[in-house]
DNA sequence: GTGTTGACAATCA
DNA sequence: CTGATTGCCAACA
């Protein structure tokens, strides 16, 4: 059972509207305790109930292994992407597609 | 108590 | 833009 710190973590990730992310710092930021490594370790154990997806890396890039789910997701969604060296859509754009929890 | 590890992040070369 | 370095915090052996 996930404990306390893990259900708030959860619940803001469900909270993160379509077309939007959040990186696992900013997770910790506003949950105000922990780190972005608690907030991984979180995902990795209880991620799988929730939209996995909406959270990436403080520099866009998506999880390691489900580049292909997480690209399918977001056409779905029409999450602002940004075009890696090969011209493929690689990485979210966070400057457009960061959300703060409140907007 | 001590050392290693990890779905990370900011900085610098 | 890529890769290395250092800092981070909690879990685990």
């Amino acid at each position: 059972m996930p404990d306390y710190f893990a259900s708030r973590v959860l619940d803001l990730v469900e909270a993160i509207p379509p077309g939007r992310v959040m990186s696992y710092g900013d997770i910790a930021d506003y949950l105000g305790r922990g780190g972005p490594r608690q907030v991984g370790r979180v995902m990795a154990l209880w991620g799988g109930g929730v939209a996995w997806w909406r959270v990436i890396h403080a520099d866009g890039s998506l999880l390691a292994g489900h580049e292909r789910d997480a690209l399918r997701s977001y056409s779905g969604e029409g999450t602002p992407m940004r075009l890696t060296a090969d011209g493929r859509p690689g990485r979210v754009d966070m400057r457009r597609a960061r959300w703060d929890g409140v907007s």
